[in-house]
DNA sequence: ATCTCTTGAGAGAGCGCTCTCTCCACCCTT
DNA sequence: AAGGGTGGAGAGAGCGCTCTCTCAAGAGAT
C-alpha cells in the first residue's frame, strides 16, 4: 500500500492539488475555511510530503552534510569532545528542520565518495571538521559550489569560513597563570604541528615566554594520553630542574600527570600542570587538573548559524570563541 | 548553472537516456562500444546521478536513520562508547554506499518529528539506539512499515531485531570473578533500572550471589560517576565489613574508587573493584580497573549487517555479543 | 452599467530519473 | 527460404511535487 499524496489530500478535501500544495507549504492565499478542509484531509490520511518530489522540483534538499575528516592512522572520533560537537550541531539543525547527514572521511576512497556525494547536489551546505593539516578535502570542497563551513581553521589557508576557539589566547592564559604564580622553568608538551591546535598552542606558550623573558622547553605529542606520558618523561630528561608544564590537551596532560608521579614528582609542588579542553576527566584526576575550557557544543551551534546565515546570503567572517582558564588544583 | 542530467549524457554519448541510465545502473544488456561512449559522457560532463529524481521513482532512498533516542535529563550522547558506536555503523553503511542520516530524540517534540520523518519514507530502515526503558520510541517505531533494527536489547518487549552484549553473563563472570579470589561481601552498585544494561547486570549479579550463598547488597546508581561516589559512601555505610564491590558500569566504578580512596580503603587488598564497560579511563585509574569489555564497533556493525540482511527478507534472529573478562590491579 | 483591479483557485508543465513496452536486426532452426 | 527467437536500443509514461500561468468572481471606481 502506498502512502498518500499530494493528490490523494487534494481530492479528499475536494480541492486541486495546487490548493492543498499551498496549504501545505503556508502560503497565505487560501481562504481559511478550504485551508481547514485541507488540513482535516491531512490528518486523517496521514500525509507526509515526498522529500524526493519535493526536492526534485525545487533543488533544495535541506539536508547538510557533516563530513568528519580524520587521518586514517589515528581516530579522534574518539574523542569525547568529537560528540558533543557532532551532537551540538545536530540538535542546532533539527531546530530548522535540516537534516545531518553524517559521513566519516577516512580513507583517500571514503574521500573521493564524500566528493561524489557532495558535488552531486545531494545536500544544501557543508559542515566540515577536519582534523589534520594535509587533509586534502577543505580545498576540495571549497571549489565546489555548495556553501561549506568548518569547526576549527582549516590548516591549510583556503575561503572557508570558520567557527573556532581562541587558542592562542588560551595558550597564553594558561601559561601567563604559571608565570604568575612563580613557576621559574616552564615547558610545554605540544601537539601535533600538523593541526591548527596543535601549532597555535604552541604560539600561544612562545608568545608568553618570549615576553616574560623565561627559556622555552618544549616536547611534541600526538594528542594522545600515552604520547603525553613519553613527552614527560623526555622533558624530565632534558631539564631535570623544571617546575611547570603546559601541556595542549588533557589526554597528554593525564600521561604527564603519571609520568611525572612515576618519576616521584609532587603535583602542584614541585611541577603544576596546565592542560587544555577541560574534558570530563580531567575533574578527576589526581589531583584535579588546571585547564582551558573551550565551548564546544556553543562552537558547533555557531558553525550551524554560520552556514544558514550563509544561505541567506549573509557574511562568511569567522567566528572565534573565548576560552576560559579553570583553576583546580594542579597549578 | 544547472548540473548535467542524463539527457545531457545520453546526447553526448549520441545515445537514447534509456540506454544512458542502463549504463549508470550497471545493466548488462549494452553493447561495450555504447557502453565506452557512455562512460565517457559520463567522465567529461562529470555527470552524478539525481539522487531525488532516482528515489522519487524507485522508491528507495538509500539512506539509513540512526536514530539516537536520550532521555531529556541525561546525556548519554557524551558517553564515549557512543561515538565509537556512530562511527562504526557510519564507516559499516558507507562501505554499502548508504546515506546516515542522524537524528537526536531527545524530547517529545523530536519524537515527534522523528516519527514523522521515519513515516515519510524519506529512509529505506532505521538504526535505533535508546536509552531508558520509558522510551515511546521503539514501540512507535516498530508500528511504521520500516525496517528497525536496535543496537542494545529495547527495554519495553517489542517486535525489534537488535544486538545487543551477553550483559547478565558478564556480570556474573565478573561476581564469579570476586567469588573466586575469595572475597566473601560482595556488594554492587547497579544502574538505573529503567536501562536493559542495568537490569541485567543486576540480574546477573544476583545470580551468582545466589547460586554461591553470598548475600546481596545493593545500592543504585545512574551510571554517572558522581552517582557511582555517593552508592559507595552508602554501601559502605551499610556493611562497612564489605570486601568486594561489583559496579555496572566504568563510569560509577570510577566514582566508587575515589568514595573508597576517601574512606581509606586500599583496592584491591581492602575491597575489590569490578567495573564494566572497559571504557579507555578503566586503564588510567588508581589502580588500573578490572572490567567487562564488550566490542561496541562490532555491535554497531553487527547492528548495520542485521538491518542490510533485513532488507534482503532475512532472519531478524537477534544476536548477543560476548564480554569478556579484562583483569587488571582492582579486582 | 461597464471596466479595472484584486483575490483565490485550478490547469498543466516539468524537475531528472527508471523501467516497461515496443521495435528492429540478426541468428538459428526446420 | 520462412518462421521464431533473442539481444540490444529507443519511446514514453509516470514517480509526487512546485510554481507559473490562467481564469473566474467579486469589489471598487468611473
Amino acid at each position: 500500500m502506498r502512502r498518500p499524496t499530494l493528490e490523494a489530500v487534494a481530492a479528499r478535501a475536494g480541492v486541486s492539488r495546487a490548493t492543498a500544495s499551498r496549504v501545505v507549504n503556508e502560503q497565505t492565499t487560501v481562504a481559511p475555511h478550504i485551508r481547514d478542509a485541507v488540513l482535516r484531509a491531512i490528518d486523517e490520511l496521514g500525509y507526509v510530503p515526498n522529500s524526493a518530489a519535493r526536492s526534485l522540483v525545487t533543488q533544495r534538499t535541506d539536508s547538510i552534510a557533516l563530513v568528519v575528516s580524520e587521518p586514517g592512522t589515528r581516530v579522534f572520533s574518539e574523542d569525547p569532545m568529537f560528540s558533543t560537537a557532532i551532537r551540538s550541531a545536530s540538535m542546532e539543525l533539527e531546530a530548522v528542520n535540516k537534516q545531518v547527514v553524517l559521513m566519516m572521511a577516512s580513507s583517500a576512497k571514503s574521500h573521493a565518495r564524500v566528493e561524489r556525494y557532495i558535488s552531486g547536489g545531494h545536500v544544501d551546505g557543508v559542515m566540515l571538521i577536519s582534523m589534520h593539516g594535509a587533509d586534502p578535502l577543505p580545498s576540495a570542497l571549497s571549489r565546489l559550489r555548495v556553501p561549506v563551513v568548518s569547526y576549527g581553521r582549516p590548516a591549510v589557508p583556503v575561503e572557508i569560513p570558520y567557527v573556532d576557539n581562541d587558542n592562542i589566547g588560551g595558550a597564553e592564559a594558561g601559561v601567563r597563570h604559571l608565570v604568575e604564580t612563580g613557576r621559574r622553568r616552564i615547558a610545554t608538551i605540544a601537539g601535533p604541528q600538523d593541526m591548527i591546535g596543535g601549532q597555535d598552542r604552541l604560539t600561544g606558550y612562545r608568545n608568553v615566554l618570549r615576553d616574560s623573558d623565561h627559556r622555552s622547553i618544549v616536547a611534541v605529542g600526538d594528542f594522545t594520553r600515552e604520547s603525553g606520558a613519553v613527552a614527560m618523561r623526555q622533558l624530565l630528561r632534558d631539564d631535570p630542574e623544571l617546575d611547570a608544564v603546559f601541556v595542549a590537551n588533557d589526554l597528554m596532560a593525564v600521561g604527564a600527570l603519571q609520568s611525572l608521579r612515576q618519576a616521584g614528582r609532587r603535583v602542584p609542588d614541585d611541577v603544576a600542570v596546565v592542560g587544555f579542553d577541560d574534558i570530563e576527566a580531567a575533574k578527576y584526576t589526581e589531583p584535579p587538573l588546571t585547564t582551558l575550557r573551550h565551548p564546544v557544543a556553543e562552537q558547533a551551534a555557531a558553525m550551524v548559524r554560520l552556514l544558514l546565515n550563509l544561505f541567506e546570503g549573509g557574511t562568511s567572517e569567522p567566528v572565534i570563541l573565548p576560552t576560559e582558564l579553570v583553576i583546580r588544583e594542579s597549578a
